[in-house]
DNA sequence: AGCGAAATGTCAGGATTCGGTCAGGAGCGT
DNA sequence: ACGCTCCTGACCGAATCCTGACATTTCGCT
């Protein structure tokens, strides 16, 4: 499911567009302030973020150079008043994606969010090692034959993937793939690692693509 | 330049429905009864008629039937209110040739819309394994002898069809089948899998072509 | 190098969740 | 009233998940 997060004070404007998002088949937050917005975007990690740049206290500017600062790279589409060339601008060297200008047609912004996602989305085979994953049947295959994967060990190995290479701690692990808040104290994360290592490591003693990093979590090296 | 006439009496939505349309590049007409709508057909052969069911006077299925008698061919889209499955299906029977259920997203409208007009050219038959759809008709074979689908179980079948292999999460099959925005608890989904397996699969216990994904929903493999 | 604590790996059974199946009943059109 | 369709809740088996005990590794410290 997808994720939109919209940043916007005006509740009515940020109704209508939740409206439409849902009806098109997005799962749709709002945040009526830019703090708010920063903390669902940290917490919540949606795949994209529509943001209004005109919004009281926190704008959008801070919004989006806090985001970028903390390397939260979902795009963001950002609604400027019309004739604010100045702010478009701005919001695009601070590392806004793309821009619609109020008064906008839904048409023209349900599209660029279109645009921007299927942009922003992974090919639709994700490989590493001899391991591919296709996103759209969740089928994962080993050098070329079928790996059967539980849901768990599938979405984890997704909150893997995603992170790039990067290390994902078993406090965000917890959060992306169990929907906890806090961290948990039993073997559950380490057992289903086990179990992707056994299923998709050649040597699961001496896996390398999903690497332990002590005190920490996990990564994945492609 | 194609175009398109819009039958509709609620004039927001009208209104809509013409900015969008006309974004996209055709030539737009509104008629606000049917009445009208019905003398507009006749003097201006549009190229698609998308007409609204809840007309007040001379509603949409009398329209419909009007059209037909005269041999006034164009595609018709119709518009109906959610959970209104009779009024889709008597307005298929009438001769329409597509519905979408209210409130609806424009680009499903749109998307629909091109796919009319293209069909209007070359009429296509979808199939997968054994197994033939023919849309305009709402017919469905298997190994060439007719199966008779009941109206969600079609629906259902062109929801995961047209993901084109893709994983349809249960909230998505709600959304596109019965109109609901939010997960239901049932075995509703299920039962009706099952009937369509038993219906479209040569051995329902080892489903070839519906499959489920454990946790999140079903696919068509085709 | 040796030690100990903390972190991670491993494992197996029991608990839980999920989907398949079914029958009953409501709703609706004929 | 009848038949068709759809929804629902209960039941069941199987897949999946979690847990806690124990083994092993890692790393800081002496």
């Amino acid at each position: 499911m997808t994720r939109v997060l919209i940043v916007e004070d005006n509740a009515d404007l940020a109704y209508g567009l939740r409206n439409n998002l849902e009806i098109e088949g997005y799962e749709v937050e709002v945040a009526a302030d830019g703090a708010r917005g920063l903390d669902r975007a940290r917490a919540a990690r949606p795949d994209l973020m529509i943001l209004d740049l005109m919004l009281p206290e926190l704008d959008g500017f801070r919004v989006l150079r806090a985001l970028r600062a903390e390397e939260l790279a979902m795009p963001v589409l950002i609604l400027t008043a019309r004739g604010e060339e100045a702010d478009k601008v701005r919001g695009l060297k601070l590392g806004a994606d793309d821009y619609v200008t109020k008064p906008f047609g839904l048409l023209e912004l349900l599209a660029r969010v279109e645009a921007l996602l299927r942009r922003n989305v992974r090919r639709a085979v994700d490989a590493f090692g001899d391991v591919e994953i296709d996103r759209a049947t969740r089928a994962v295959t080993r050098a070329g034959t079928a790996v059967e994967l539980a849901p768990k060990e599938y979405d984890l190995l997704i909150a893997l993937f995603d992170r790039d290479g990067a290390v994902v701690s078993r406090l965000d692990l917890m959060r992306r793939v169990w929907g906890y808040s806090d961290a948990v104290v039993t073997r559950t994360i380490d057992t289903h690692v086990a179990e992707l290592r056994r299923k998709l490591e050649v040597d699961a003693a001496k896996p390398r693509h999903i690497l332990t990093v002590r005190k920490v979590g996990y990564r994945l090296k492609r």
